[in-house]
DNA sequence: CTACTCAATGAGTATACGCTCATATACGGA
DNA sequence: TCCGTATATGAGCGTATACTCATTGAGTAG
């Protein structure tokens, strides 16, 4: 945000990164490949969500740039491909913390 | 992410708070306020957008934590209240500027 | 109290998107 | 080649949400 007219085009690109990320089932894919690489029936199991949808959201992520795949034989291992995913989770939870923190203090005295 | 069975219930807020950020207008909101704060008129001139949507898009907004509002006779004043916001932008403008050059790079030779 | 201004909100519409079921595609083994 | 397994995708449905118009609510000035 520090140009200060930034154009339509790169608002909605920035948007549509966050959108994606606007997800929990499309965090927690991405939290269960922190560890490492993972194909799709690793990550169903995991998740418990159908395969489609781990199919979808895989799609969506891999779109984006956030992950990378990997086909080996009848297996497709998908990676993360952007490190700076962490650090953008790593800024909203300790803000949510800190939140939290507050609230309850609040409820303290 | 750093932890590695976060409950649903905290990726949901993670989650929540990413699709505040993406919406090309919310983001338009947030970057027209880090010059400091504006009232509701103001903003509306700025982006051109209506008033009724600004005003939802604020309120999403200041719902999240992420802008704080001040009464000052009719108008309303709403500032930053996030500062984490930036780093976050910072971190998905930098991002997004390096793919762009790498797709560049990819067609220069 | 009345009239005016700024901001918020109820109602309605259009669109985006997450989900599922069924099917297709890709690959390996017999 | 034919079959089985792993992943991707088309179609359809339901919900969430961005937007607008009209109205309301809050505050000030006359």
């Amino acid at each position: 945000m520090n140009a200060n007219k930034l154009p339509p085009e790169a608002l909605e690109l920035i948007a549509a990164r966050f959108r994606v990320l606007g997800e929990p089932n499309r965090l927690r894919l991405i939290s269960a490949l922190e560890q490492g690489e993972k194909n799709v029936s690793e990550l169903v199991a995991e998740t418990e969500l159908t395969q489609a949808n781990v199919s979808r959201h895989l799609q969506t992520l891999t779109e984006a740039g956030m992950l990378g795949r990997r086909k080996e034989g009848l297996n497709v291992y998908y990676f993360i491909a952007d490190k700076s995913l962490f650090d953008l989770c790593e800024l909203v939870c300790s803000r949510l913390q800190k939140e939290l923190a507050a609230k309850v203090a609040s409820f303290g005295i």
